[in-house]
DNA sequence: ATGGCTTGCACCGCAAGA
């Protein structure tokens, strides 16, 4: 890594289209260096590179309408290798745009929007366990070329009981299944450290809240919105924090946006 | 209490999210 400090930030903004103003808000105030970006729900002529652009940020991503769609923001003066772009995991077909990789400062960085699952029960879950899979595979050969890798996004799945308001009320759902939690360990078997956890942190921290039921009003919520770093990044990761601000501003996304910082040396 | 908000799309309600 050539860089000095490095910050890393992901943000689920649920609609780029609506949620710009908040982006480029919370920009402003948090320059990181990378900001990667999931459910843009906008296919990619809509993407607003313009303004990001003003704003100081080269835009790479990977949209479809309505639904899904990921992004990975580079701040000027970052070294970025456009030719390391991979859309998609090469290890599995999917239709839907929900992962993206760039190496930024010699760093492999992954956006990924983990699918939802619905319900144990479902189509959607037969897919989301399909899906991470495939993950763990593809990231498995990646991790053979480099020492060091991000993987940054909503996981969509609450790793620990810790991470759940009401664990008992969520027993037998999505994002807190064995099934799923397996998985989540399989990419710890990987190396794959998350950081949030190297730091004492306030009780009750989650990155999501329903926006029914007041759910951020009274801290109903959930951690799944996580940032993975293998071990040469993470024993230079110095803090690790979710920005609850910008949830509380007018018309949020439900989900806040959740930063590392490294200082290598 | 199986709803409760929010978004996009396409209509005048729906699916999907988590």
């Amino acid at each position: 890594m050539n860089t000095s400090v490095f910050q890393l930030a992901t943000w689920n903004v649920n609609s780029l289209k609506v949620r710009l103003p908040h982006v480029l808000q919370w920009l402003q105030t948090n320059p990181v260096d990378v900001l990667c970006l999931q459910e843009l729900k906008l296919t990619d002529d809509k993407f607003p590179v313009a303004e990001l652009r003003q704003a100081g940020y080269q835009s790479f991503f990977a949209g479809q309408k309505t639904y899904n769609g990921v992004a990975i923001l580079v701040r000027d003066g970052n070294s970025v290798d456009a030719t390391s772009l991979v859309a998609n995991n090469p290890f599995y077909t999917d239709e839907q745009k929900r992962l993206l990789a760039l190496t930024v400062n010699g760093v492999r960085v992954v956006c990924g929007y983990f699918p939802n699952g619905q319900a144990p029960d479902s189509e959607k879950f037969i897919y989301k366990l399909a899906w991470l899979e495939a993950l763990h595979r593809w990231l498995e050969e990646e991790l053979k070329h480099t020492t060091q890798l991000a993987l940054l996004g909503d996981y969509n799945i609450a790793p620990e009981d810790r991470d759940v308001h009401d664990p008992a009320a969520w027993v037998g759902q999505n994002l807190v299944s064995p099934q799923e939690r397996a998985h989540f360990s399989g990419l710890q078997n990987l190396g794959l450290i998350d950081v949030f956890r190297q730091f004492d942190q306030p009780e009750k921290s989650y990155s999501w809240w329903d926006y029914r039921m007041m759910g951020f009003r009274r801290n109903h919520g959930l951690r799944i919105d996580l940032i993975l770093l293998t071990p040469s990044l993470a024993e230079h990761c110095t803090a690790c924090t979710i920005d609850k601000t910008p949830r509380a501003w007018e018309q949020p996304s439900d989900h806040a946006p959740v930063i590392a910082t490294v200082r290598p040396d």
